[in-house]
DNA sequence: CATGAATGAGTGTTCATTCAT
DNA sequence: AATGAATGAACACTCATTCAT
């Protein structure tokens, strides 16, 4: 049930995962105990339906993304995408981060996050492919290394950790991104 | 005690913090309940204990880093440091997540945590400032971008999800991050 | 919830407030620990609902008595009044006791136990108006001692440390305390 | 040790008996806990102690009045009573009260009370004697009824519950208690 | 005599989960 | 399908007591 997900995802923002309660989650719905587990197997269950629902986002995301290129067309892909990411991690940053602090696994889950970072690993390969001669970089790795940044900076951005110009930010994440894929002094 | 510093280390790696039982932790350091809460005021404060420990080991190897240069020295310097972070990182990594998941701040950790940072960004900016002309990365951020990039490369190799030649991924990653910073084509 | 009200009282009354265990009063209620904190916040909570009922209680019997005069009619119903109050007494000693050793306070319980003490003044402020002249006991403070009498007689006969003919007791007492009042020679 | 047993007088007043513990009187005695154990069995025996303490104190005191008689030397005796045992009450309020709450009982002290008892109550038949004629009020209920409120309001004057001028307080008791044993209309 | 670090049994409290209505 | 009162297993934490030094 979408309510119940949609005051899950609420209220894990709010007080985290785990200080969570069952009860509360219940309320922000405004339903009751008896609805949730109709719904939900347990509560690490609906962890689970939110990280789907996240993964199948990202999944989304990587698919719409076009090739990064070592040319101006693929930095600003690369910087609308930066964009999009962490709109998208902002949204997800506590389910994300129970999900590794339990060390859960799920099927469905671990195969949409393989098929985001593949898609977003093709997209910078053709890239490279297209920059000719032998990369030192390995596109798998880089791709790694992009969507961990990513991720802490969209973590850092929630909890406002971190004040600066967005904008610039930005910039200079792209800027280093795409030279260090391309080595192309912009 | 050091002794139930280090067992909690070990249980809180192998059954992450939230599931970690003070019980566990008490079996594994070979001692009682009560010694635990005479030498710590709690669970939680456990968890500081070593926040603060790994914040400690962060600024140590921060602070121990020389200058990144453009130049062949300065990407051995970033290579070694890389391996080294990592290694630390991946002892600590379920404090750091816990932390992150349980939003605790502390003053002595914020504060390490600053000092370590500030002291990587400083050797990068020297090396940007050697690299002469306007770059377009700010070093805060593109340190911000290293360690993030880092931490989760370290957790995916401590959670054994990634298996490949270790010393290739540090190459690649090497390479991008100071080609990133420097567009020097290696 | 009654049940477990009921079943507190008889908890504590056997075992002293401390020495109870929650545990005791769940299984005397033939109930759940879950329940008992359904309907109480803890432990002290519940001496604090049964500490409400006693003052509600004496409160209603302290509204219920008709003038304390010098002849026999006010005799008389001092005499009743006794037999009442030691009877309640009893139920709710324990109780009392605790609330004491552990110097609790609450507005509510305050408030009645004011109340009930007022009442009673004031029917034997009646009664000395009646008899005239100016009596050099003042009726507050006459109250607080007849008080005090029940109280510890109620809690010795509860623990059974007195063993003597309770109607004779009843006797005396009444005779000790109306003479005091009213100075006549029966 | 005298140091402990008045730590634990001091301790137990400011907390309560329960509320104490034992690391508390430690300190507050400047010793450790393994003295502690090392002149009482237990925290249960540092009550007794005092305990007996204070019913040694309240047979002294006892044994020391002169006959209550109808005259006003007998109400000096009685209103020189009064003051004494309060005062010495207000020192051990909490150790009663504990006492009563626990339900402890111990042959010295037992026996010391009932020694304090039948002193007061050999007096006051003394008195009663001379008084001649059948009096409706039995001697030993009667002392019984007095220290019940002796009890009471030495407790109410040491919490501070009651505010008023002592000396007039003392007055109406000493008048009420003296008139109820001997019926003369001051 | 004195110490205080170490102990662990004991207990209050929480909260995910169930099930009769 | 929806409810919410009832459940009880699980756990953190306390503190009286001991004993090696």
């Amino acid at each position: 049930m979408r309510k119940l997900a949609d005051a899950g995802m609420r209220v894990f923002a709010e007080r985290g995962y785990h200080a969570a309660r069952v009860d509360d989650i219940v309320r922000a719905a405004h339903t009751s105990h008896g609805t949730f587990y109709l719904y939900f197997a347990n509560k690490e269950d609906l962890l689970r339906t939110l990280a789907v629902d996240c993964a199948q986002e990202m999944a989304k995301l990587a698919e719409g993304i076009g090739p990064i290129t070592p040319d101006v067309t693929g930095f600003a892909e690369l910087r609308s995408f930066l964009a999009e990411f962490v709109s998208t991690y902002q949204r997800y940053g506590v389910v994300i981060r129970a999900w590794m602090e339990d060390q859960v696994s799920d099927r469905e889950v671990d195969w949409l996050g393989v098929q985001a970072f593949t898609a977003i690993a093709a997209r910078l390969a053709e890239g490279m492919d297209d920059a000719g001669a032998a990369q030192p970089v390995d596109a798998r790795t880089s791709v790694g290394a992009l969507m961990a940044m990513l991720e802490r900076f969209s973590y850092a951005l929630t909890s406002r950790r971190i004040e600066r110009d967005d904008e610039a930010m930005f910039d200079t994440l792209a800027h280093l991104v795409h030279r260090g894929f391309f080595a192309a002094p912009t």
